[in-house]
DNA sequence: GCCGATAGTTAGGGTATCCTAATCAGAAGC
DNA sequence: GCTTCTGATTAGGATACCCTAACTATCGGC
């Protein structure tokens, strides 16, 4: 076997990230995800189920099994310990780091793997807030909820960051919205209107889409 | 352009390294470095010859360009820097860094690769000795001569080991023949037979064909 | 000056991945 | 209930590699 080629790496990835999401993974969710176009899926869906790492089509749309998952897992892991060396090791910018971690994820042995875990100290996050699977593919994900849902008043730890762009993360670094940060909800304006909030003692008004994006420690 | 795809990557860096050498570089010679068949180095050669990385064929046999010398250069640059780095900041044993190596160097961006080599310090060479090229592509070569070529009673220090096999670099280690280790040439049997060389102390006898894979400053 | 070895190329395939265009099937609107 | 929209798949084709088999050309030996 050892069938993982690159291309199928992409898609075990995807499909761990899509699959811990609430909406079923359909093939079109697929695609868009890698950017390719849906038969393209379809037809690699087919070379995965063959390999044993996709379940049979079923009821609830497209599905890992075990063993796909559990090396979906160790991708996501292996991305999010590269983009941590990146930035304590080698002292990267955040919003720069997703895209040389998609290229490191793929070269890293289990024995580099490991190693590169140790010598960080075994991070529980990547630099963007995202919990760091185990080695055995476990993942214990946080409780939060999107700072747009936060009504006037509360406040909370930012917890992570669910978008890569660099363009986004410049935007939230250069406000001081990073993980591990205190922001509180001042006001929010009615029909979808901006939410207000205060983090380190300044006030930035922020758009709904923007908020969806930062996740908070309930 | 930036048709640097995995495949012409591999094809650069052998030529480069090939180039080094005295003999011409020829078809076979490409075939045989990279262990596919002739006719898949013709037809790379083709494309590579298209994309303006390696020149039309004249005398000399097979030749890079400028662009593909640089290009070659970088990445023999980035293979080096990844193995110190597996070494130094890992700590994985010499004899298992060129395989994973091998995968680096295809992944570092630029931006990577100068704060990696920043963060190691600069180094000179890679774990095996090697000297490692500049950013413009320069490398200036030690003077170095095969330990199988000395006289008895000569003696120099280490400059490297030009053979990369995990089984082989293993035994260099347990008799403490490393880069950068002073070595004394005892005595050399007749008729290609063994060379007894003294090294910390200690006396071994050497095949020849090993003790030409090692590289002694003259 | 021919003969066989060696190197290089051409011809003909194969695989993995991508694409577009067309078809099919189910869900949603009226 | 029929139309239409959306999503999935099939069909057909492209590209970047790889391979083996067969042909060509060149070069050393005698």
């Amino acid at each position: 076997m050892s069938n993982r080629t690159h291309g199928i790496e992409e898609y075990l990835e995807a499909l761990f990230k899509l699959q811990r999401g609430d909406e079923p993974v359909t093939v079109k969710r697929v695609a868009d995800e890698l950017s390719v176009a849906p038969p393209s899926v379809s037809e690699m869906l087919t070379r995965m189920r063959a390999s044993g790492l996709v379940e049979a089509p079923g009821e609830a749309g497209v599905k890992l099994t075990p063993e796909g998952e559990l090396e979906g897992a160790r991708l996501v892991r292996r991305h999010r310990l590269s983009e941590r060396f990146l930035v304590d090791y080698l002292g990267m910018p955040w919003d720069a780091v997703h895209d040389e971690a998609c290229k490191f994820e793929h070269v890293l042995s289990p024995e580099v793997e490991a190693r590169l875990a140790e010598q960080l100290g075994d991070p529980r996050t990547c630099p963007h807030g995202h919990v760091i699977p185990q080695e055995d593919g476990s993942l214990t994900e946080e409780e939060l909820r999107p700072l747009s849902s936060f009504a006037v008043g509360e406040s909370g730890i930012i917890g992570c960051i669910t978008e890569e762009s660099g363009d986004f993360l410049r935007y939230l670094a250069s406000l001081g919205l990073l993980p591990d940060t205190l922001v509180e909800v001042e006001s929010v304006a009615p029909f979808g209107g901006p939410v207000l909030v205060r983090v380190a003692g300044s006030q930035y008004a922020l758009g709904r889409e923007v908020a969806g994006k930062i996740l908070v420690r309930a």
